[in-house]
DNA sequence: ATTATCTATAGATCTATAGATAATGC
DNA sequence: ATTATCTATAGATCTATAGATAATGC
């Protein structure tokens, strides 16, 4: 049956935050559109209404994860005003963070299948990847702008590396040690 | 028809090789077990006496990858004796490293989907794990063993997220600006 | 009358298996 | 006689579409 423009519009959403957790968790090719729209609470059928195809609702999806993270990032910094950098680092490489891959960084989780993706993709990325190296680069003390810049970059591939590694490996030990080790030394490059 | 024993068995290291490069170029969800025969140029239906099951081959073909990069990393530090570090760090954060995934690094191409995969991928990435961090480990210059083995880590979670994010972003400048902020952190924080 | 959603299905693809074939190795 | 490979196919799943249905919004 027909819903009202405004449930319509609420549906689509419904459909893109399922989407957005249902790809962090098992990946663009681990999860089908039918699947998507049971987890939305919508029939196979009606998700070309919404979408043109899967690689657009990826493309949408994955805008929409990668905005999220920013405005998280934005206020975990905000409620740190002292230490804004090791707040951040304590809480993207937490081990509650590692272990619910579907509500977490769409970073860790999609690079490499972004990587193997369309230009839509890629670019959704690209674009998501900028707002969270400038949240890094306000929040690191010190050093010129120009130094705190290579800083953010380099600890944004830190922390990406880090929670991926910290998730591949079976060994919960290696994997507690990745993420502490990663806290450990880029708190010491940034408060050195 | 059939062939010798050790044709066979010539048979299976191809297998093992085609899906190695095949899985990192597309994922271990964006391949088939008939493409991957194809490669090694027999027919979709011999696969099946040489593995149980596509997830067998995904752990032996990873165990493979993994256990190459380990090789291919201690002829890099062994061909730059004064300094073994920065020439892996040149040598891994390389553009063409990044424009071929198939032939390299498994982490980078891999961690992701083999953190949702069964156990046993994830424990071949564990032990896979290990010997690159000894490499690096034993590679750096100064500090103490402790020391050495935290900036391995880390060092190694840097190296996976900057190749993973420069392939993901579409935008090259990015791409390039990562790699080379990656270099220049991690080669002075060991160098210091 | 328009349109958001549903039912049903086409067509492609994927893993896995069964049975046939033909060369090896006893 | 054994067995590595091939041909053929079963059964499941996936993307995408066509046509029906029913409530909204002019």
């Amino acid at each position: 049956m027909r819903v009202s423009r405004e449930k319509a519009a609420a549906n689509r959403e419904r459909i893109i935050d399922a989407a957005g957790a249902l790809f962090r968790a098992k990946g663009f090719d681990g999860i089908g559109v039918a699947d998507i729209m049971k987890a939305a609470d919508l029939t196979h059928g009606g998700f070309y209404g919404h979408f043109g195809s899967k690689d657009e609702l990826i493309a949408e999806a994955s805008r929409r994860a990668l905005a999220r993270a920013a405005t998280n990032w934005a206020r975990v910094v905000a409620d740190a005003p002292d230490k804004p950098y090791a707040a951040l680092l304590d809480h993207y490489l937490s081990q509650s963070h590692r272990d619910d891959p579907g509500k977490g960084c769409a970073f860790a989780a999609l690079s490499a299948d972004a990587a193997r993706g369309g230009p839509g993709v890629r670019k959704a990325f690209a674009e998501g990847l900028q707002p969270l190296l400038e949240i890094i680069t306000n929040a690191l003390p010190g050093f010129s702008k120009v130094a705190r810049r290579r800083k953010a970059v380099a600890g944004m591939a830190a922390l990406v590396g880090a929670l991926t590694l910290a998730r591949a490996v079976e060994d919960e030990s290696l994997s507690n040690e990745i993420l502490e080790a990663v806290r450990q030394e880029l708190r010491a490059a940034a408060y050195r």
